[in-house]
DNA sequence: TGTGAAAATAAACACTGTTCAGTATATTTG
DNA sequence: CAAATATACTGAACAGTGTTTATTTTCACA
């Protein structure tokens, strides 16, 4: 009865094997070469042959955000070895915004790209995001405990900084920061990094 | 030699006709249901028809974030009456706030819809773009001016506000957000903006 | 080796943006 | 007014998209 293992083994292989085109295609040509005949093509399959390993294409994003997150995850999570809570959250920030700044695509697939609904029931991608949101959170939480802040309302305060950092990243991602000069956009990002850390410090 | 003018004129027409058919389309149905066929059904012309007055489909769009640009505008300018710089700056931020919270759909395609390089090229949505961020940028070196800042690096203070303010409304309008129920969404962001309001107090 | 199930596909459908050859309409000229 | 020209418009095609279905191929098992 070892065949039926085997079956479900090579199904999940061919899973893996449709992902990584998708992955190639959307890390070497962007987003927009991710169609279902682009993958096919470069897996040999027939275009029809994904339809039997993912429900549609929605699924496959999903499933690239899902990667995504995952590297997201491992970029930011060193920071959770800093003892002291207001450095890991300092720590935790700059290594958000070095995720974004690096890897403009993945960050985009995170956090812009408009979220098809399967995005909610893909609980892998939420339950993965949703690790490292807490963890931000309890740092936010930890700085609270230990007054680092004026402010006890934990939620606002991580929102707040969420919203800086979110805006800077994303207003770099999408070419919103065309009236700087190109060479001082990442210099603008640092500075204003600094000057939200200064400014938290008296919230 | 009045033809040629009629003639102008009715060109000036058409292009309006087209204009007004794909924001309508935007607004009904979202910008995926603004397509050059779509367009054209409703106008009741040929989709080649189209190309005679739009070079092609991104400069309907450019010309639909002219629009935007525009509605912003109308939205946030009223802060100007506003003589006391720091009340106009804090005004002009709630103002852009609830711009992006009402019009979701603008909102996006002005700051996070992928712009076209056209973008680049339509100096009328560039400049009155530019105009709305100078005036906000001006009414914080006003601020500045006035010592209601430590700090006196302009450029920083007004990019930080941008990015808070951006990253608060594209979470929301991009649905990044759901971690939080439905119904406190609202309420988080509006206490997110007192905060930075009062963060910034202390820059 | 024949049979039933599973896997893969060709072909089609309904879309998309865009181009171009050809037609219809309007204007200018003889 | 009629013929020639210029302008406005369109049908049809091309190449692409996601997706579905009927059909064929492949494979395991009796």
């Amino acid at each position: 009865m070892g065949i039926i293992e085997r079956k479900e083994r090579e199904k999940e292989e061919m899973r893996r094997l449709i992902l990584d085109a998708a992955l190639r295609l959307f890390r070497e040509k962007g987003l927009d070469a991710v169609s279902i005949r682009n993958i096919a093509e470069s897996i040999e399959y027939s275009p029809a042959t994904i339809y039997l390993y993912y429900k549609d294409k929605s699924e496959i994003l999903s499933a690239l955000q899902y990667e995504a997150a995952a590297v997201k995850r491992d970029h930011v999570m060193p920071a959770a070895a800093i003892e002291n809570p207001w450095e890991r959250l300092v720590e935790f920030g700059r290594r958000y915004v070095d995720f974004g700044m690096k890897h403009p695509d993945l960050y985009d697939l995170l956090f812009i790209t408009r979220a098809p609904m399967e995005f909610i029931e893909n609980q892998q991608c939420w339950t993965l995001g949703m690790a490292v949101h807490s963890f931000f959170t309890e740092t936010v939480q930890a700085c609270v405990d230990q007054r680092y802040f004026k402010s006890t309302d934990t939620e606002t305060i991580a929102y707040t900084l969420w919203c800086h950092a979110h805006g800077l990243v994303s207003l770099f991602v999408r070419e919103r920061m065309r009236m700087y000069p190109e060479e001082k956009r990442q210099e603008l990002a640092q500075k204003s990094f600094a000057m939200i850390v200064k400014m938290a410090e008296s919230i």
